[in-house]
DNA sequence: CTGTTAGCGCCTTCAG
DNA sequence: CTGAAGGCGCTAACAG
C-alpha cells in the first residue's frame, strides 16, 4: 500500500522551458502557437526537447487571461436525468470538439437557485458563450446573457427577457403529426398530459398544437354532413411531477377517464405524454394500477423516445437531439465570432416512431 | 425582432472599481476576500456602491492564476447514457456545492481517445483534482494523476498504474446477495451476463463473486448427503455491447439455453445482468424474441436500478450512487487539502430490490 | 529569425 | 486602516 504525495512539485512554466532551452519566453510561446515557420530548426528542436524533458504543459488560465478568450463555453442544463438532455449533450460535445471549445456542463437539477449560482459562476469564469436549457422561469440571473453580454443560445425553451438564438424540436409540427396519428388510428378520445406549461415555451407550444389539431379535426367532422367520422374529443391534463400529492390525484383522475372510456364506448382512451418524464410517470402508475397488461386498457404515446419505449412498445416522437446540440454550438460559435444578425430560430423535425401501443 | 450585439463592452476590472470608489486595488481586493473587518465603514460602503454600479464580478481565472488554485475539479465519466453515471453525478454536484468546488464534467463517451483528450485538457486548465470514472483501459494519459501529480479519486473502477483512493459499490457483497437471492428463490441454473470484464475491475469482481457464490452453494449441495437440494449450476456469459454482431450471437446462444431449461426441467433459467446496459440489451431482445410475456420463460435480475426496472418488474441491486459521488468529492477534498495517507477504499453497500421477475 | 518589454486581472508582501 | 509595487504564466507589440 503506497502513500500518496500531495505536494505537487509545481509544474514547469514557460520560463522554465525557455531557460532549459537556452532561449527566451517569446520563442517558446511562438513554438506553442504553431508559428513554427518563424523559428530556426535548431531552436525549434531545443525547445521541443526542453518541453519533453520538463513535461511542460501550457497553463490555459494564463493564456486565457492574456488573450481575453479561454475557449470555454457553459452548458446549463435543467435536468440531466432526462434522457433528452444527455442526448443533446452528445451533440454539444461533438460540436465543441470540432470547433475547439471546452464545454462546462452545469446541472441545475431543476432548481432555480442552482441555475442562478451556475450562471453567476460561468460569468466569473468568463466563459465565451453559454448554451442554456433553462428552467423556464423568468430569472434576473439571466440578464448578463445575450444582448451585449455573454453570447447565448437557448435549447428547447425560450426564456422571457432573453432574446437569443434558439434551437429545438419543431414542437408544433411534431405534436400535430402525433395527434393526427392517433386520430387516424381511430382514437377519438385523447388526453394530452403535460407538466405545468405556462412558463415553459416548448410545453406551451405542444399543448397549443394539440388543441388546434383536435379542434380542426372536430370541425371537419362537424362539417362532414354524412357523419361518417365520430367527433374527436381532446383534453389537456396537467401533471405536476414536482408535487407528489398532485401526481396521485391526477393519476386517479386519469384512471376514472380510462375506465369510463372502456366501459362506455368500449374504446381505449389515448394518453399523449408531452415528454418522457411524464410518460414514465404514467407508465409506472398504469403498470401498478392495471397490471402488466395495462396497455389493453389504454394507449400511451409520447414526445421523446426514452430507452424503455421500445421495451414497453409505446409509440413515440423522437427528437433530433444530437442535431439540436450540435446546431446550438454552431450558432454560439458564430455569435462568439461576432456575427451580428437577427436572432434565429432552428426548429428541427421530429420523427414518429410507431409501435404497438397505438395499434387499433 | 431585435439584433444581438456581440461586442461585449469589456467587463469592469478591479482597477475600474478602485477608481470608481476613489481608492486602491488593494482595498477592493480585501473587500472581495471578506477581510471586511480591516476596512473603515466609509470605504467599505464606497466600494460596495462602486461594485454595484459597475456590475463588477471578479475574474476567477485571474484569481486562480495568482493564488495557484481555482476551485475547479475535473469529473471524467466514461458514459453519461448510463443512468448510474448521472446518479453519481448528483452526489458529486451536491458535495461540490457544499465544499466550494466547481466540477468540470467531461464525457468520454466510451472512447479512449476522448478520455485522453479530456485528461490533457483538465491538466492544462490546472484543475485541483480529478474524479475518474475511467474506461478501464491502461492509459498513459493517466500518468499526470495521483502520486505527486494532480490528486485523483477513482469511482467504480480501478485503473492499472493509478494508485488512488477509490469509492464504489461493495461489488462482491452485492453480487453474492443477488446470487443467493436467486438460489433461495429456487433458481438452480443461473447465467451471469457481463460485458468483457478482464480490464474493468468492478466487472471482474462481480464475476468472481458470482462464481464463488455458486461454487460454494454447489459444494454445500454435494456435501448435503440427504440430497434435498439440487446442485446449482452457474455460468458466465460475456456480452460485448460494443460489437453488434457479437451481441446477436450471444443473444441467440442465451435463447437456446432458455429454451433448453424450460423444455428440460421446466424451470426458468435466471439471467443475472452485471449492470443496467446489459440488462437493457437483454430485456429488449427477450421482449422482441418472446413477446411481452417473456418473463414467463426467463427470470431477469440486474445490478443497477434503472428507471424502467419498476416498469418491467425486474429485481435489481440498487447502488448507493449519490453517496458514491458525494464521498468521492470528500476524499478528493482531503487530498487537495494535503492529506497524506495510504490510499483508501470506500465500498458502499447496495440494496436488493425484489420485484416480480424473481418470484417463483 | 530572436529577445526585451509590457501588461491581462488579481492577490500579497511591505511599508506607510 | 490603507496603498504602492511586484509577480502569477503567458502573449503581443516592439526593437534588434
Amino acid at each position: 500500500m503506497s502513500y500518496m504525495r500531495t505536494g505537487a512539485p509545481r509544474r514547469a512554466t514557460i520560463s522554465d522551458v525557455a531557460r532549459e532551452a537556452g532561449t527566451g519566453k517569446t520563442s517558446v510561446s511562438r513554438y506553442l502557437n504553431g508559428e513554427t515557420n518563424v523559428l530556426s530548426l535548431d531552436l525549434r528542436e531545443r525547445i521541443e526537447a526542453a518541453i519533453k524533458r520538463l513535461d511542460y504543459q501550457p497553463n490555459q488560465m494564463a493564456r486565457g487571461l492574456k488573450r481575453g478568450r479561454n475557449r470555454l463555453i457553459g452548458m446549463l442544463v435543467a435536468d440531466l436525468t432526462n434522457p433528452y438532455t444527455v442526448e443533446v449533450l452528445q451533440g454539444v460535445e461533438a460540436a465543441c470538439q470540432a470547433l475547439g471549445y471546452m464545454p462546462l456542463i452545469c446541472h441545475a437539477a431543476n432548481e432555480v437557485e442552482m441555475e442562478r449560482r451556475f450562471l453567476q459562476l460561468l460569468t466569473t469564469y468568463r466563459v465565451e458563450g453559454v448554451i442554456v436549457n433553462a428552467l423556464g422561469v423568468k430569472d434576473e440571473a439571466l440578464k448578463p446573457l445575450g444582448e451585449g453580454g455573454i453570447p447565448a443560445v437557448l435549447v428547447d425553451r425560450k426564456v422571457a427577457e432573453l432574446d437569443a438564438d434558439i434551437v429545438g424540436l419543431d414542437n408544433a409540427e411534431a405534436v400535430r403529426a402525433g395527434t393526427q396519428h392517433l386520430l387516424r388510428r381511430g382514437f377519438d378520445e385523447i388526453c394530452f398530459v403535460v407538466q405545468p406549461f405556462e412558463r415553459v415555451s416548448s410545453r406551451r407550444v405542444r399543448e397549443a398544437a394539440f388543441r388546434e389539431t383536435i379542434d380542426n379535426a372536430a370541425r371537419a367532422a362537424d362539417s362532414d354532413a354524412a357523419g361518417g367520422e365520430p367527433r374527436p374529443r381532446g383534453e389537456t391534463t396537467v401533471l405536476d411531477l414536482a408535487d407528489p400529492e398532485a401526481v396521485m390525484r391526477t393519476h386517479a383522475a386519469l384512471d376514472r377517464r380510462i375506465d369510463a372510456a372502456v366501459d362506455g364506448s368500449g374504446k381505449r382512451l389515448a394518453l399523449f405524454a408531452a415528454n418522457a418524464p411524464v410518460a414514465l410517470s404514467l407508465a409506472l402508475h398504469l403498470n401498478s394500477h392495471y397490471g402488466p397488461r395495462w396497455q389493453d386498457r389504454v394507449a400511451l404515446m409520447s414526445v421523446d423516445d426514452p430507452e424503455w419505449a421500445e421495451l414497453t412498445g409505446i409509440t413515440t416522437i423522437r427528437q433530433p437531439t444530437y442535431a439540436i446540440g450540435y446546431r446550438a454550438v454552431e450558432f454560439l460559435h458564430e455569435r462568439i465570432g461576432g456575427v451580428l444578425s437577427p436572432t434565429r430560430e432552428a426548429m428541427l423535425p421530429g420523427e414518429l416512431v410507431v409501435r404497438g401501443s397505438t395499434a387499433r
